[in-house]
DNA sequence: CTTTACTCTTGCCAAATGACAAGAAATAGG
DNA sequence: CCTATTTCTTGTCATTTGGCAAGAGTAAAG
């Protein structure tokens, strides 16, 4: 809960009684390792804030392979967009790679607080916003680098993914074939 | 000004009387051809909705090499999240393609009516939530297909791009060169 | 403890794409 | 109308990445 007050005002200046009103409205949540927070086909009705464990959400191609779209670490907000703002069926899974902890709200009731409290408005809007600023330097990364530049990025900016998620689900993070990943580790460690 | 309307009510349901009231705030602007929306390094301050003309949005990369970021047609929204709503220079430039004419709305006012329009509201997130549905879906679709599939779906679902940008353009959009482009449409024409 | 499944690496070769340069075609400006 | 610029295509060759298969290492399950 202290993590969720804290995350809340580091993304909109708020102030702490506010923030504390807005946390109790979330609840705890456990979900195994392996299981799942939303499954492809259902629609999204919660948002929720990691507290503790190491998530991933991914989209099945029309090859039926998995492409890992996303991965969630501790103190991050996990919810899917589309699904939950359009109530709508997810495209994507969202998985537990580790046993996680996190407060959830439901939709009704963020959607309720958010017309009632401006400040959560703006919260919501903020970690929006944060997320399509940071999809926006991801596919220009995409687009602009080469496979090892986008694996150097990654690695130094999110060591935290390397100790727990398998290379075959970076590498399709990365946009490449878990062979061309261990060749370009390979090439890295050379130098 | 019709347009923006129908626009607004497309996006959320909304009376007829609320979407006018709200598109009553836009204010008209012309844009010459090759002129800019936006610059880097400026901070943005109008959020656009653009009723005649064709747009780009392009970043520079570290090789100093231009990439299209995005295209913009008549009746769509034009603006730059992260520029706009976090109030920070703009890494990207949107500039017109043809002649254009939209009509804008400031940061200020946007905001105000943010909190006093709970319509409004729910259609300025309505437009975000888009945004960022599609950027998730390009994304997947970068990573997952060929440059072959990327053309030849941006080509039937948004033939009039390539009545208007250049190909160079339009293969840094889809993160080629303009040199694979010519030749895919070589090999599409043959098929 | 052992067997099974997954993970990661590596070799070989093919396919896709890029870099560079030249030239043709189209467009814009004077 | 003519020139200069941009756009588009094409050739050659190098580089990156993928597909497939085998094998070693590691973790999971009974």
């Amino acid at each position: 809960m202290q993590s969720l007050i804290q995350f809340i005002q580091n993304t909109v200046p708020i102030p702490l009684d506010k923030a504390k009103e807005i946390a109790a409205y979330f609840e705890e949540r456990k979900i195994e390792k392996g299981n799942y927070f939303l499954q492809e086909g259902h629609k999204s009705n919660e948002y929720m804030f990691l507290l503790d464990g190491f998530m991933r959400a991914y989209a099945t191609d029309t090859e039926g392979n998995d492409i890992t779209t996303a991965f969630y670490t501790t103190n991050n907000v996990v919810f899917e967009v589309s699904s939950f703002f359009n109530r709508t069926p997810s495209k994507e899974n969202i998985q537990a790679l580790t046993p996680c902890a996190g407060l959830v709200i439901s939709y009704d009731t963020l959607n309720n607080l958010f017309h009632g409290l401006p400040e959560f408005r703006e919260f919501g809007r903020a970690v929006l916003v944060r997320g399509f600023s940071a999809l926006k330097a991801r596919m220009l990364g995409t687009i602009t680098e080469t496979a090892e530049q986008r694996y150097l990025t990654l690695l130094h900016t999110n060591p935290d993914i390397f100790q727990q998620a398998p290379l075959k689900m970076i590498a399709s993070y990365l946009g490449i074939t878990d062979t061309s990943l261990s060749r370009i580790r390979k090439e890295v460690s050379k130098k």
